[in-house]
DNA sequence: GATGAATGAGACTTCATTCAT
DNA sequence: GATGAATGAAGTCTCATTCAT
């Protein structure tokens, strides 16, 4: 029984790296059964369909994120700082080892207006990443509202930057945008503001 | 030939706009011929194959921003913050006048690993993309390394809040990026270090 | 265009006879291509599904039925009897021409559970051939409601009989059918009893 | 044993029921398998193949005729009217008390010209069904020729009947034919002709 | 230039059957 | 004997592309 989850595993390995890199439409049930070792019919023992394999590759990464990086927000004996810098240098360390970027954030933009199915997985898992530095954020004295925008901020400077590094195939891109965020809590845009506006007095 | 150059904008405008909400791969040469009128087989009277049809219709892209948008950051008489703000309102303007974000970001993720035919292309767009950021930051004083580095995290962060609009069908996401972005040129890493670093002092 | 109407009734024509002998599951498109010449995709142009297009071929012997033998009863001008032994005649050279039985009868005992879009067909096919002898039955002096059970009646005995026919590959089932049914408007029960009762008295 | 074979009778039960309700093709083995409990594999510890577990359905089916219904033809003691009540109502409790008419006339339409090795048993049933009739017909003083051509009426007539009633999701035309069949042997064709001579000879 | 039927490779999926455990 | 994973052939259907009209 053991090797049975093992087997289903590897399978959603194989799958899981397919359709990062390939994209869902362009991946094949071949290539899969190719990536693992198993017949085209046999992947229909583990997984009803290819959307239902595809489903659980996108809740495999939800899961590992959510136990592995977004976890490192709720650690309240560490600063703010510190777990911003923890969980950034997670983030980086995952999509460093992997090539194709992020498996979710893929299917998001291929598939969130021709399979429905998916939109739900890809939600959480974006709410989840948000709420993580939400989370931070508001630890570091910052606002529930804001703590929440500058969180999806955070987010979406990631995904940028993870689209940026596979295009330009440099990964100082995603490194760049870590350091970005890993530093401290952003400066909400009127405290730029205000800040801006105690130089000037200054001078 | 107008009439004829008319046809064929037609059909690269509904392309365009199938490619970009349905992906590549979904897309296919029946939901083109059906959205712009003409019949199957006529398509091919126009482009030679798919593939020359997805790449026109990113170079329609490509030039329009090139001629509406990033050309302002070449505009020396207006501010470095003026143009940031023109150009931010007018990035915004495009994105929200139509679903699906940007063609040539979704065709990234997921064609750049298995065609390599538009690579170029799309590394073309970007690169004008993010030098036309460079060129406004150099402009604001920053040295040519670190306005090239915010440039690219600009872009990423268009990108992703494009994602995130789209993940959650909220076009906020995407205000909010613009609005930080186009305020006034980012502090680069250090230089914010530095002005916490003179507030700690001053207290 | 006289071309693209032969050509599917020809592929009507090869389906249907595909579809009486060997049943609708066990006749796949491949057959179905290899008995009018086109290639397996190539029936998609004609038919959106095998389910449509077995639809059709029911539709077909539907009209071909309601057009040249169940007009026959509505023919005023002649006799009951006479209508009885045309209609006789017509549906047993039907039949006689053809191995397989009936196409309507065979799908319906095959799909009625398990493809409820063949339903409505297959009703309506039964209905009106009933209808029909309901028809002349009630032209001969029966009541509407004893005229419908008997129409009923008589076609049972001919699908029966053509089970028969081809369970025993021996066509004189469906010949001694067809000649209880043509000589003459059945007698009711309960005129038969009468019948026997004015024997006996007789006696 | 008897435990193994009261497992053997329940698959052979189940398999029946979805064999006469989908018909042959649209069985699967997992269909069956769900029907019974048992896992795929496992069928074939009792079936060598899906073909002789139809043939063992069918088998059973045709004993259960024999054994309960057209056994009712050869009591010898009764008369032949009384006879043909018996088996009348034996018949109609039988198929009033199953949805989906007959298996082996359900299986006869859809297999006999596809696979050979069931018309064997397909025959064996109707010829003892058909001689069951005649038997009686025969007992009341018809002679064996015409007594075995209304025998084979008779049966159509059923299983036409069984077919209408599933067409139409009403029992009563089982019903109806039932009674016809019951009341009375049938008049062959020469006698109602002569019986309509004598009426008209009286008027 | 336009049409739309035809092509043929290939996609997803099903299923009877086998076999190692 | 029971299991259920594995097999591999085959089924329905799709689709980019070609071509005769």
């Amino acid at each position: 029984m053991p090797i049975q989850k093992t087997d289903k595993e590897e399978v959603i390995a194989g799958a899981l790296e397919l359709f990062r890199r390939q994209g869902y439409q362009r991946t094949t049930m071949a290539d899969i059964s190719a990536a693992c070792g198993l017949l085209r019919g046999s992947l229909y023992h583990y997984f009803p369909s290819k959307e239902d394999l595809a489903e659980e590759a996108m809740g495999h990464v939800d899961t590992l994120f959510k136990d592995t990086i977004f976890s490192i927000a709720e650690d309240e004996t560490a600063s703010p700082t510190a777990r911003l810098a923890r969980m950034g240098a997670a983030t980086e360390a995952y999509f460093t080892a992997r090539r194709g970027g992020c498996l979710i954030g893929n299917l998001a933009l291929e598939t969130l207006d021709t399979i429905p199915e998916f939109r739900p997985l890809i939600r959480r898992y974006f709410e989840r990443w948000i709420t993580a530095y939400a989370h931070i954020y508001a630890a570091g004295g910052m606002s529930p509202r804001a703590a929440r925008a500058e969180g999806r901020k955070a987010v979406a400077l990631i995904q940028g930057a993870l689209m940026m590094s596979r295009v330009f195939e440099d990964t100082s891109a995603l490194q760049d945008a870590m350091m970005k965020l890993s530093k401290h809590p952003p400066t909400p845009e009127n405290e730029v503001e205000e800040a801006r506006n105690r130089d000037l007095k200054q001078n």
